[in-house]
DNA sequence: CAAATTTTTGGAAGTGGTTTTGAATCGGCC
DNA sequence: GGCCGATTCAAAACCACTTCCAAAAATTTG
């Protein structure tokens, strides 16, 4: 379908937070590594559940921690799922991050598509005036498997 | 800026909701007629304030309880602008809910403008075969007052 | 290399929005 | 008017998130 290598590695986040004066600890980097392969958005207990398969075991509020930290150094983004609870993942500065989730099994994949919202973005600038614009988009629908059951 | 006069009438949610077999009460008038002059999407406390000011005193289960209803019924949908509650507003199948949120102020705007994803739902829809595509699209950034007062 | 300093962690408790429960009440149909 | 099931209030439960503090670990310093 699409290859979601991001554009840069474990590493760099690593010496990002070496270089704010952060730590690097173990429970981190196993965090990182679960971050990086996932190749979707994780819930808290996902990657807390992941980091555990791998032998760390952080607490959910140490995962909590990690991924505020990151968030507000611009590493990683929420995404919104229409659940409970919110989903991250790394932020790779290179893509789009748009997504679409199954209405029926909950399953979701990323899309890497070319991002039709530039013009939009710009014709809202123009007509509403605001400025410094981002966006969130989230496709919603019937997964091939869902539409082979029903 | 735009009309967002809604492309129904209350009496059609009434009457929608008394062919279902279910009840018009007093309390239920009062917060359809809240949703269908605020628009924008509101809170479940805020519709509760706003049903008060009307002389209605709904408890806020009662609110969560009707918009979930309606949610069901496709009257209404949640929209997500990145705050620690939802937000509710009718659903129209005229109309695009697309909205734009102030990172400065929190202000909402609903926009309205042609939406541009109709291509890419179906490019999704070819290349990762889902269907029955719907989205959630919201935009955020700096409204023009916020803009001016930095 | 050990002490000092600072960050990070786990565990538990707190917060706030959401959801459920149960008893009392009310709407709609006979 | 009376009945039945839908609706409501009020309170409690729930759950994801957030904060707190003391202990532990990562760096820095002596």
């Amino acid at each position: 379908m699409s290859e979601t290598a991001l554009s840069f590695t474990p590493e760099a986040i690593l010496n990002r937070l070496r270089g704010d004066g952060l730590r690097i600890t173990p429970g981190r980097r196993v965090i990182l590594e679960v971050l990086f392969e996932a190749g979707k958005p994780l819930s808290l207990e996902e990657i807390k559940d992941l980091a555990a398969a791998r032998g760390s075991r952080p607490d959910y509020a140490t995962v909590f921690r990690l991924m505020t930290l990151l968030e507000r150094l611009h590493l990683a983004h929420k995404v919104n799922l229409q659940r409970s609870c919110s989903y991250y993942e790394l932020h790779d500065p290179k893509k789009h991050y748009d997504h679409i989730v199954c209405t029926s099994c909950g399953k979701v994949v990323v899309i890497d598509i070319p991002c039709p919202l530039g013009a939009t973005e710009a014709h809202i600038a123009e007509h509403y005036g605001f400025g410094d614009l981002t966006h969130s988009l989230e496709f919603f629908g019937r997964c091939p498997e869902c539409a082979k059951a029903a």
